[in-house]
DNA sequence: GCGTGTGAATAGTTTCACAGCC
DNA sequence: GGCTGTGAAACTATTCACACGC
C-alpha cells in the first residue's frame, strides 16, 4: 500500500477519535462527523477510507468498533510498541510520565541520560540508564521507537546511537535538523518552529 | 500575500536555519544547501523564496544576514511575541523553562494553573497565576499566544478562556481536538498521534 | 561557470457528482 | 432518505528547464 503522509496523518487522527467514541459508547459515526472532528472534509475522509478498501455499507455511517479494529490491524496500531526516551531534562521526564502514551498503545520501557547524577535522582517507575548502555538495553528490550529530548548539541550523537542500536522510528524533540538514515521513520517536533508557524500565519493568512 | 501552509512551514525552518548559520558566521548559503538542511528540494526552496519576491542575484547563493532580516521583517518573526502557558503539570513547567523560546523571539510572560497549591510550589522566574486571572493578565500583558498544556478534559474550557481573553494564536499540546474559532491561528501537537504516525509509516512506507 | 528566478510541465491531493446499497 | 464508494474534474504543489545576472 502506498498512502500519502496526509492520508496517514488523518487515519491516525481518525483512529484516535474512534477510540474516544468507543469509550463513550457510540456505535456509528458518519464521514461527516469524523470530518468535523479531525478538521477535514467528508470527501477527503471517504476517499482516505476507500484507499484502504472501505468497510461495508450502512445507512448510519461506519460501525465504530469494527472500523477501529480494522484500522488497528491494517496499521498495526493495536500492537503495543516499545519506546525509550533519551534525555531526561524537564521535557524528557515530563514525557516519561505522559500517561497518554501508555493508554494509547505505546510503552515507555526505558529512559536514558548522560548525567549519572540525574539518573540517581529521578523518581519514576520507569527504568533509567546511562546513555552508554543505550545499545545494549534497546536490543535487550526490543525497543522500536526512540524519543529524543536532549539539547541541540547532542541530538545528532543520540540519533546516531539510536540508529546503531536498531530502532525503527525516531521522534525528535530537539530543535535542530538531524541526519537520520532514510530507512528509519522519523518526525520532528520543534516547538519554536511551531510558534513561528503560528506567528507567521498571523500575517500570511490563508484560511 | 497568500502562501500555502507548506510554504510557510518551510520558510519558518529556513528562518531558523539562517539564524544558526548566522551564529556560525556563515555569509552565504545556496538553495541546495538550505534544501538539504530542511528536507526539501532546491526547486521548492527557490519557488518559495520567489513567491516572497526573491532577494537579488549573486553567484554564491543567498546572503545569510540580509535574507534572514528580510524574512524576519516580512513575517514579523523578529518582533518579540508574548506567550503564556496554561497548565503547569510536568509538560507545562518543562515548557516554562524551555530556553529556546526565549532565544528565538518568544517570551513566556505568564503561567496559569487551576491548582493554587501548585502555583505556590512552583519555582521559576516566570510569574504564575490562577486560571481565574487569565483574562485579566492576558490583557494587561498584551499576550498574543496561548500554549495549552492541560489534560484533555479541561482543554476546551481553557481554549474558550484564551479566546475570550483575545489571544491571536494557540498551540495546543492536549491530546484532543478542540474547537477554536477560525480567526485564531492554531496548531495541535499531539504526541500520541506523532508516535502513531511513525508507527503507521512502518507499514505504509511511502518515502 | 555557478546559482538564482520563474513560466511551463508534471505530479499529487482534494472536491465533486453521482451511482449503489441499506 | 441517508450515507457510502469511487471515477472524473478541479485545484494545488512540486519539479523541471532554461534564461539571466554575477
Amino acid at each position: 500500500m502506498d498512502l500519502s503522509n496526509n492520508t496517514i496523518e488523518r487515519i491516525c487522527k481518525i483512529f484516535g477519535h474512534l477510540d474516544a467514541l468507543e469509550k463513550r459508547g457510540v456505535d456509528f459515526v458518519s464521514s461527516k462527523e469524523l470530518a468535523g472532528e479531525i478538521g477535514a472534509t467528508e470527501y477527503t475522509i471517504r476517499k482516505d477510507i476507500s484507499l484502504l478498501g472501505g468497510p461495508g455499507y450502512t445507512r448510519k455511517g461506519y460501525e465504530v468498533k469494527s472500523f477501529k479494529k480494522e484500522l488497528g490491524e491494517k496499521f498495526l496500531l493495536t500492537k503495543r510498541r516499545k519506546a525509550c526516551i533519551v534525555g531526561l531534562g524537564r521535557l524528557g521526564t515530563a514525557l516519561l510520565d505522559y500517561e497518554n502514551f501508555q493508554e494509547d498503545g505505546f510503552e515507555i520501557v526505558a529512559g536514558f541520560d548522560c548525567s549519572v547524577n540525574k539518573i540517581e535522582r529521578i523518581r519514576t517507575s520507569i527504568d533509567v540508564f546511562a546513555v552508554s548502555r543505550l545499545e545494549e538495553i534497546v536490543e535487550a528490550r526490543d525497543i522500536e521507537l526512540g524519543i529524543v529530548a536532549v539539547p541541540a548539541e547532542s541530538a545528532q550523537e543520540v540519533v546516531d546511537l539510536l540508529t546503531k542500536a536498531g530502532v525503527k522510528g525516531i521522534l525528535n524533540f530537539s530543535p535542530v535538523k538531524v541526519n537520520i538514515p532514510t530507512h528509519i521513520v522519523h518526525l520532528d517536533m520543534d516547538f519554536t518552529n511551531a510558534l513561528r508557524f503560528i506567528a507567521a500565519r498571523f500575517i500570511m493568512k490563508k484560511t
